[in-house]
DNA sequence: ATGGCTCTACCGGTATTTCCGATAGTACAA
DNA sequence: TTGTACTATCGGAAATACCGGTAGAGCCAT
């Protein structure tokens, strides 16, 4: 054994911003001090992590799989600190989540969470799915929660839950009182939605993809909440998930619309790097989740 | 992180040990160096890892835990070493095995598995069963082989083949000419058979479970061979597995005999400490293993 | 009891490692 | 050419690890 844990915090951390300066001070250690704990951990080993061509680093090859099996390693590490400094393990977790997850059902799986381990810290973000996946593989945060099946390699995808895409208008709109869209609707309709890298978007154009490039798409946002405002305004029609909706519908503000023979179900997945070890606040987080799920099976929706 | 690797490496060496003198030594280190790593260790954490009572040492509560999840975290960090050192990963890997698995059928695996790591050293040692397991809940062995379930905590035990065992005597012998073995033979007979603590004796007693106060168990030996040439001399009828026996049926030194609505089958276990991570060469072994008796499955089997 | 044995904890001095600031050298862009 | 951004290296200071020696506590046989 003739590596140091600080050598391999360090290379870690240089792997993550590909640079020394800014990885020394990310650790709050001088830069001489990291290039000299990288340079020793190189040579000690005779291995080459990094290439230092034209005064730039960049990860060789054999850095990049011991990048991976090197953050597998820290995270357990984290794991066994965490038990010697509370003997019972506090349940700290980072967890990046698309703006749908984290607005309106993150919320609640953190009650739980807290609730199971009450000194915890969580640390939760929303952003969009490539922000997420980026967070998720650049190990920002120990989880990701995303919309959609999404490819990747150095990814493992775990599906929790079903969801489903509902158009709606305003109350008033003239299309309020139809039973069924036809494709006539649809093509004529001002739609108002997410945006493209969004998770709702894409299960949108899929669903609908055969009479895509007919669609008039009149606004786009990038938020759920000014989407609803502007189909409430009766600016248009719009398609989001009926985790956002439900209380509206269930206010009378907006009306859901069907589309016969358009599948908009789609699944939520946890993104979680592709390595052997994850912190078991993790499996906690996740375990949370579904069993929050299930309980709320049962009571009427909301929120 | 407060801990090093180096406080990590003793704290496991005394737990092992449960001495600090005794892993100072194994570690090559000064008694004085390794009780104050400890101490440092329990003190930045403000822990207690070990009951200090009368000057002797005994695994507290919480070092019990921390020890199984740093034996781990440990074994984690030698992968770690490991692909450092040669960066395509050796595959060294410890094997106990029980006697008739170790001197039967590992060997024949230990080729393929060579085939696959060229330079790797593979240790492999044979013991009776209850020697095999103690290896493994030491960390002596990475893994274990046996030929029976065993209740263990802490062991977590894979089934990865089928066995059998076989009633046989000598050509010579008179119950030779008998098809089937009645109750009578089986009380008349004298038995020569493998010690109390092997996996073919359990196996053997739980198959004939009824008669067993009245069989003779003339002759008692620790090893296949020694049984193998006392029944071959026509002083009594063995039973041992089919896969140290099958050379001989061939040659006809010796005769199987069936024993109706007797169930003789068992199932062989690797056998590893119950922890979360494991080196990826044991992954391998196991591969190497299934994959050694599936292609055997094809050609006639012998050894 | 008493002395010998074994074990852990502590101390002082030494050796090694780690850290920092300063500096040299290299690419690149203005 | 100059300025900026970056890495590698050097010398000295600070922190850490190591060892041998030793004190003190239990245990056991005499």
């Amino acid at each position: 054994m003739k590596f140091t844990l600080r050598q391999l915090h360090i290379f870690l951390a240089v792997a993550k911003y590909q640079n020394i300066s800014r990885a020394a001070e990310s650790l709050h250690i001088s830069q001489s001090a990291a290039s000299e704990a990288l340079n020793n951990l190189e040579k000690s080993y005779n291995v080459c992590l990094f290439n230092r061509q034209k005064n730039k680093l960049s990860l060789s090859p054999i850095g990049q799989t011991l990048r991976i099996e090197g953050e597998s390693l820290w995270a357990h590490c984290q794991s066994f600190d965490n038990r010697l400094t509370n003997h019972n393990e506090m349940g700290h977790i980072k967890v990046a989540a698309s703006f749908t997850i984290g607005n309106h059902l993150a919320t609640r799986y953190l009650g739980g969470y807290l609730n199971q381990f009450p000194g915890a810290n969580v640390q939760l973000e929303t952003a969009n799915t490539p922000e997420v996946i980026a967070k998720v593989l650049n190990y920002d945060v120990d989880i990701g929660m995303i919309e959609n099946e999404v490819q990747e390699k150095d990814l493992e995808l775990i599906p929790w839950r079903e969801d489903e895409l509902v158009v709606f208008c305003a109350a008033n709109h003239p299309l309020a009182r139809k039973k069924r869209l036809e494709d006539k609707d649809i093509r004529e309709a001002k739609w108002i939605l997410r945006e493209p890298d969004s998770g709702a978007r894409q299960t949108f154009e899929k669903a609908l993809s055969n009479l895509l490039p007919k669609i008039q798409i009149y606004l786009e946002f990038k938020h759920n909440e000014a989407i609803k405002n502007a189909v409430e305004s009766g600016l248009g029609i719009g398609c989001l998930s009926r985790i956002v909706l439900n209380k509206n519908f269930a206010n009378g503000d907006l009306i859901p619309l069907t589309l016969p023979n358009r599948d908009m179900k789609r699944t939520f997945y946890f993104a979680l790097p592709k390595q052997r070890y994850h912190l078991s606040a993790v499996d906690a987080w996740m375990n949370t989740c579904v069993e929050t799920d299930i309980t709320d099976m049962a009571k009427p929706q909301d929120t």
